[in-house]
DNA sequence: GTCGCCCGGTGGACGCTGTCCACATTGCTA
DNA sequence: TAGCAATGTGGACAGCGTCCACCGGGCGAC
């Protein structure tokens, strides 16, 4: 039907512009998580990420079966990012392993990392608990050693803490969820929440209740 | 240019069928709840719940500046409904003001409807606290002596706790803070964070360990 | 009692989004 | 070296939020 003009060669498409073995994929990520960071996870628009990495919309869907699998990754991504804040902020605490005051030193910052991060990049921190039910990434190297997840630090630290003889050893089992929930509780509240327009005098004081409640609830 | 079929009559549109005052508003807010109820704050589509109320998708905008203005709204009725369902649990359990046991009786029927609410509505939970950043709901009838917003009466719960004795004076300032962020914690780590996968025995552990946590730091 | 205004509806359009299909080209592999 | 999978492109579609122009009817001013 359609008689392609000889004039015309075949070649006409502009040459895609290879890139390394999973440049792409990685590119689309770094840009969804740029847009997390700036909007929180409904700024993590597909195309915006395609366009940042200068490829097509649908180049997309080579790396991931549509936009929330983006998003998952995105999430994993922030998620990361938050447990790396931690541990950099646990490691900046001196005093060996087993010592109270460093044990408890530990366990406050991991706390008042979390809460920075939440603070500093809402962004971000509401992407990292924002995965979309489908695509769920797998909690499934929870076992592992070297477990940098938020949750995985904050047993580490509590287990620091029965080991230094702080925390009573009948009182270790499970409470970590407590604890996390206060924290992630009080996040959620000031950061996006109602609290969200408190003044940073009250929000601070808030803080200082909560966290010095969870200490009572560890004494 | 364009000349007018003179067969064709000028009230050839259709006769916008009236309704009566403020209907069409209250109608879309309804809507909006029902598609929050079913898919949270994103699923409230404007053009959605104008088909729903039956009238088209411009109408809308008589009644809000946007799609954020309606979910304000939405949010609004569903932090409502939240609050009723917490003085609904709590009107249920018996006892007079100021006796010790009713006390704590209704300050765990605050906790339990709020997490029962945070499983049972999912979407009108997530809604509730998805105030679009603009919008913001004044909360200026704070002082109001009726509160019936979820931080209000647990407030009420903690003054009555504080005026039975059970209570430390001398610690009640403040108190609901934490309170509140550990419970909310909780409800949103088990309902739409990391651990909504949970197996439900698993959930209901930690949800025992959380109050109980809170229940060690009011002694 | 009539006039005129504005409230609240309609129709049509625009740009943006996610997603699908068909096609082209590259580079690894058999 | 032939072929195939991987990965890019172009074009299209429906649905979304939103803007503009129009218009009819109810209500208050005179």
């Amino acid at each position: 039907m359609k008689a392609d003009p000889p004039t015309d060669p075949p070649a006409a498409r502009t040459p895609p512009a290879r890139r390394p073995r999973g440049a792409v994929r990685e590119g689309l990520i770094a840009a969804g998580v740029e847009l997390a960071r700036a909007g929180g996870p409904d700024a993590v628009v597909l195309r915006e990420a395609t366009r940042a990495v200068g490829v097509v919309p649908n180049a997309a869907y080579r790396h991931f079966a549509d936009r929330d699998a983006l998003l998952a990754a995105v999430c994993a991504a922030a998620m990361r990012e938050l447990g790396d804040r931690m541990a950099a902020e646990v490691a900046r605490v001196p005093g060996a392993y087993g010592d109270a005051a460093a044990a408890s030193g530990r366990l406050g910052a991991i706390g008042t990392a979390y809460l920075a991060f939440a603070r500093e990049e809402p962004g971000l921190f509401a992407t990292a608990f924002a995965v979309p039910q489908q695509h769920a990434y797998a909690p499934a190297d929870e076992g592992a050693e070297a477990d940098r997840s938020p949750l995985g630090q904050l047993r580490g630290a509590l287990d620091e803490l029965a080991d230094a003889g702080v925390l009573d050893r009948g009182r270790r089992a499970g409470i970590e969820y407590p604890i996390w929930s206060a924290v992630h509780g009080l996040a959620v509240l000031t950061g996006q929440g109602p609290l969200r327009n408190a003044p940073d005098q009250d929000r601070r004081r808030i803080e200082e209740l909560t966290l010095a409640f969870i200490a009572d609830g560890l004494a």
